[in-house]
DNA sequence: AAACATCGCAACCGCCCCCAA
DNA sequence: GTTGGGGGCGGTTGCGATGTT
């Protein structure tokens, strides 16, 4: 059986404080990040260590870019999870100062019920024929920051002129098939100098290219990447 | 103005992987 | 080759903020 990571009754749950949070500063300034499990006490917090090192990662670091996401930074988003499906770490890590939380939430409660809406299936990013579609409803027809709602279930909203381009890929339908799959034309602007460079972590090398090769053969939509 | 509904995000939980012993 | 600890990841929850009735 194996131990609990930290004691439970000795340690605080919740919002940190500003206390807290200047105390888990200080010690990785001074001491460098790692030994998450010693740290907390040696750092003087009543916290269990994978609480701090989520709180270091998510809000505290220094590189973190807050606030909303850019139109471009939205765009990989949503084609690097044709990719790679949920694996925000990964799709996080093409995103400077975005962190796989961050890049997780904005998902699930902007990009998939946009995709949604237009009645593209978040999770294979495929045409969803059970959904009703406009005709010749373009992704480019997506709202970022005008959404009056963001129930799925509700009518498809009329689009004005004045809704932002949210993706600049082209859906189109396939020519010569019944199937109604859908074709991003992707661009892989951002920070990808190459898209072999997706994969150029160090510990979970290995896994990473392993996850490209079975995104290549199998579960991966009609998916076209340019670079 | 109050009650209620919805949204967005920080944080937690539990599982999995890696690696050293 | 096996085992256990540490760290990382993705899913989920809780709660404050905001919007709607």
């Amino acid at each position: 059986m194996r131990k609990p990571c930290c004691d439970k009754k000795e340690t605080h749950k919740g919002a940190w404080t500003k206390q807290e949070d200047q105390k888990l500063i200080h010690y990785i300034h001074t001491h460098g990040e790692g030994s998450w499990r010693t740290l907390p006490m040696a750092a003087g917090l009543h916290r269990c260590g994978k609480s701090c090192r989520l709180r270091w990662i998510n809000y505290l670091r220094p590189d973190i870019k807050r606030g909303n996401f850019a139109q471009d930074e939205e765009d990989l988003i949503i084609k690097l999870h044709a990719l790679l499906g949920n694996r925000w770490s990964l799709i996080a890590g093409r995103l400077p100062g975005r962190t796989d939380n961050e890049v997780k939430n904005y998902w699930n409660s902007h990009i998939k019920r946009k995709l949604i809406r237009i009645g593209i299936d978040p999770n294979n990013h495929r045409l969803n024929q059970t959904l009703p579609r406009p005709q010749n409803q373009s992704m480019s027809n997506l709202t970022t920051s005008s959404e009056s709602t963001n129930d799925a279930s509700k009518p498809l909203k009329a689009f004005t002129d004045n809704d932002r381009v949210s993706v600049n890929a082209s859906c189109l339908e396939d020519d010569n098939s019944s199937s109604n799959e859908l074709n991003l034309n992707l661009d892989l602007t951002i920070a990808i100098p190459c898209a072999f460079s997706l994969f150029e972590g160090k510990k979970g090398q290995e896994k990473e290219l392993k996850v490209a090769k079975e995104s290549e053969s199998d579960q991966l939509p009609t998916l076209l990447l340019f670079r």
